[in-house]
DNA sequence: GTCTATACAAGGATAGAC
DNA sequence: GTCTATCCTTGTATAGAC
């Protein structure tokens, strides 16, 4: 009668517990500068059960950028050259923003990886993120054959959008602060949305019609 | 004779290998995440020198980004409402370019720091960046109420230019993994500022004469 | 001024009681 | 499956020899 949960029930819910507080360490410490201890307490658990859990400190912080990476891929839209490339980026430039406002601790975690020289992700870069741009770029290129849009530099536009979006859950303390803010409210997030379309699609040739 | 050396000059020579010292073990593993030993070991001194010569890991971190501040700070133009906007802005983003290919680290160590919260920075974005940004958010309105540029929103702005200035210092590892280059070559340099600016001017109507 | 030796706390990981 | 106790390493900082 004690154990109405399915077998492994406990161990979802205590995985999940601890990726989430080990995703709040990550960001305001590093990878080398969290303590498994601070994980265990910021999630309300033993030490040793978070080992229990997650073999090492390296497989937890794996895991916990496994989860990113999955997250961000099921909230990035597709796209193909048949698409129209105005309708293809400003939906991308404003899924990215969202992702940034919504989940900005993975944005930050990914950033400092990043920045460290991503020793915990070369494969992630050279494989999955490499063919990724290839292809978009190749995209890009294709549409400006086409004549569908002015020849800018493709590596550098994707260079652009990556930054700009990103830039909003990164610098978020820098941002709040000058602009003496205390959060992004809906209006400020449109508003965001509106200025990078404009300037990123606008440069692309991609407003002319309006 | 053994001592041609005016008094303090191997405590200057010293004091400046272990901020480069540090500089790179920061970059790489975080405040917390940084020991003195490593950093001892990078300068090739004794680990008690380093805090001979720093008081303190805090006192040696709070060094590093007072000198990357001051870097900064005798490396960018200043600006007035009385300038040409497409000039200034024109030079702003090509130094800002230079400085993030040039100095790295330097960039790197700040969106770190930002990234995290900016504990060790709060004073100076709240007072130096918080009066900076007002003030040039106030040149750029002048600008546009004097018809000089487009009616853009000037806080984001500055966003985008910091953003994608920067985003080729921090974000150096991704860049170089995707477009399969070993570095940045001094014709790569000079497309990505004829990009940044094109787009940029371009967004903000400074280019029509050309 | 420079470095060896060391005090003392904190970190990762495991053994074993419950 | 869960947690206490513990091992060993590493970290910051300092005392004191040279």
């Amino acid at each position: 009668m004690s154990k109405i949960y399915k077998t492994g029930r406990i161990r979802e819910v205590n995985s999940q517990r601890i990726l989430e507080a080990a995703e709040m360490e990550f960001v305001k410490h590093g990878y080398k500068g969290t303590s498994m201890q601070a994980v265990a307490d910021q999630a309300k658990l033993p030490k040793a059960n978070v080992l229990y859990y997650f073999k090492s400190k390296s497989a937890l912080y794996t895991a916990v950028l496994h989860d990113i990476i999955e997250r961000w891929n099921s909230a990035v839209a597709r796209m193909s050259e048949d698409d129209d490339p105005k309708e293809t980026l400003e939906r991308y430039i404003r899924d990215k923003v969202d992702l940034a406002i919504a989940q900005p601790n993975a944005s930050k975690i990914f950033a400092m990886e990043i920045i460290q020289g991503a020793p915990h992700l070369q494969a992630h870069l050279c494989g999955d993120v490499r063919h990724w741009f290839k292809e978009k770029v190749r995209i890009i290129e294709c549409w400006i054959a086409q004549g569908k849009m002015k020849a800018v530099n493709a590596e550098h536009l994707i260079f652009m959008i990556w930054s700009t979006t990103q830039h909003y859950a990164d610098f978020e303390t820098q941002i709040l602060t000058v602009t003496s803010k205390r959060g992004y409210d809906s209006a400020e997030v449109e508003r965001i949305k509106e200025f990078l379309c404009t300037m990123i699609l606008g440069g692309c040739g991609l407003l002319e019609a309006s």
